[in-house]
DNA sequence: TCTCGATATGGTACCGTTACCATATCGTTG
DNA sequence: CAACGATATGGTAACGGTACCATATCGAGA
């Protein structure tokens, strides 16, 4: 493996002379540049990234933690951040914590040592330790989709309250009264604020929420098939279910169709996010969407505009955007007409 | 940012001492482990990877290079690697060519300057530009999934022309006689491979390939999508599809519905992989099954090996795993009867 | 008692690159 | 013509670890 000096001595200039060429700094003669470039070529050549960042303190990488890396709602979120990384010259490393506290963790420590110039993180289970983590090193960090309450740090979110109560009204619009929740867990923001907001909704309405008609789970397509089945089980069966990501609401369509309720004449269901076009060729779902792509990229410019000003401890944004209603058929019609 | 030093003045040891304790090589006593990993714990000290790997020559690090990460049959794979990766205390990188040969060159650079220590290659479009380079460095590699004629290098991959055979003869002996065969790009082993083994079948069974029934494309949902239109417009309109892989599969399936061509019932249609569990709640395809999660342990295996054995020179191992055929509705019942 | 291997620890140099500082030439400007 | 900034290049010392070699003690076996 041929060296920088290697090429330095074959080109008959300093090392430090091929250091400015490689990395078009500082300055050298259109000669030397030839003569470099000629006998970087004859060596074959390629720079040691270890021995630059080790040297110049920086990486180059980003790292990008995320709870589940099978949801499209997040890979979708990853092609946002690895396109902002990329055209700012940055590599990316992809890690899923799989909504473990301590896989976080054991993923920061070793990003760490990596040394990466700055995170982009969807905190497991909202905690803030990880975050602490990061943060004690003077690294930055950037966090994506939940909110971590009392906590000076960037955020980039989306309005999980806001959307959960529009496709709340939505349901009380078409005549729906008893509407049972199907959320994630506890202590996760996205989910806590989904019931937030069909709480919201309901009391708008003057519609006093039912305990029973909220359910807490995995935000994954078990978890919905499950709270799904246990909804069916109500005393008083709901007639329309708010999902709040699109895992649940694919359990939730399984345990439904398994029971041989229909959607929508005999259940309304209505979710976040989509799922990929790949997986869906006839678009079903009522859904609040989420610009998963372009939180992504607004997640990595705030992060980049850290790194260039290295200016970690001030005044931190928050960044919510809305999502949007898409209505298709699975909300149904109005049931007033039954 | 404490450096190894730091701990070592804290513990009232020599640096050399630290480092035996963190790697636990060597000779220590209980005692300085106590009195290291006491300081270690104060200082929050974490150990630069970058430095140790560029004394050590050694990065602990492998890359995994596909051609298309959005598919599940890939991502299947990917875990088999990581698995067995991460089991060996190797982090792994993920990087996604895009059956681009000219990414797969620029990652492979990339991946070359961070030093990993050795490659997991799905070769883009078969070519073997990318291997030459990596070998060239006297880096181990081991290819995944496709076949390169002619070099002499370690192979995980399936039986394609087997299970494109037994698919056919499969359909054969339902009574199909006109049988499409929708496949990838030419050059790409597996998708030459699937044509063979359609091929073969054809003339075992005494029947002529007709060369318009083969139609060639790219391995995704548009590439099945157009193919598929291009097989219901042939003057004779064949009775059954044989896909190269899932996503051909899918989007023949779209172009099908939309065509009022009903599966299993008007065509036939089969395929190679599944999809992932949660876009397949009722699983419709008759496909060949290849084993992606055993792929990509047993190559991760093969390149441990190497790494650990450091040799590269000699024979190199080619292992083929045979598909699994399901037999699941899309294929439908026998057409004599009709 | 002497030798030798196991145990325990440290010093020094080096991995490959770049930050920092130094040096030298040359054209321009007042 | 002196002074100065732009251009061009190099030497040296790090960055934070570990490889390699050296040293020292101690108990066991000859």
């Amino acid at each position: 493996m041929p060296t920088i000096h290697d090429v330095a001595k074959r080109a008959g200039v300093g090392s430090i002379t091929v250091s400015r060429v490689i990395n078009n700094s500082g300055y050298f003669s259109s000669d030397t540049r030839d003569r470099v470039e000629k006998a970087i070529v004859e060596l074959g050549y390629v720079p040691n990234t270890l021995a630059r960042s080790l040297r110049s303190k920086r990486t180059n990488t980003l790292a990008l933690l995320l709870t589940d890396i099978t949801n499209p709602f997040f890979t979708t979120l990853a092609r946002g951040v690895e396109d902002a990384a990329s055209a700012a010259g940055y590599t990316l490393i992809f890690c899923n914590s799989d909504e473990s506290a301590i896989k976080e963790s054991t993923y920061v420590t070793i990003l760490l040592q990596k040394q990466v110039d700055g995170f982009l993180l969807v905190p497991a289970q909202s905690k803030t330790s990880a975050i602490e983590l990061i943060r004690s090193r003077d690294v930055p960090v950037v966090v994506l989709d939940r909110a971590v309450p009392g906590m000076a740090v960037d955020v980039v979110r989306c309005d999980s309250e806001g959307g959960a109560h529009q496709l709340t009204q939505l349901l009380i619009s078409l005549g729906h009264r008893c509407i049972a929740s199907l959320s994630g867990p506890e202590g996760v923001s996205t989910a806590d604020d989904r019931v937030a907001g069909y709480r919201r909704a309901l009391q708008d309405a003057g519609i006093t929420p039912d305990a029973g008609l909220i359910l807490r789970g995995e935000l994954t397509q078990d978890g919905g098939y499950q709270m799904a089945q246990q909804a069916l089980q109500l005393p008083q069966r709901p007639t329309a279910i708010l999902a709040a990501n699109n895992f649940i609401t694919i359990g939730a369509m399984r345990a439904l169709q398994e029971a041989g309720v229909q959607v929508p004449q005999d259940m309304a269901l209505v979710g976040f996010d989509d799922l990929p076009p790949a997986m869906v060729t006839f678009p079903f779902f009522t859904v609040a969407l989420q610009p998963a792509y372009e939180m992504g990229r607004k997640a990595t410019e705030i992060l980049l505009q850290r790194l260039k000003s290295r200016s970690i401890n001030n005044s931190h944004k928050e960044v919510i955007f809305p999502t949007q209603i898409i209505v298709r058929r699975s909300s149904g019609d109005s049931i007033s007409q039954r």
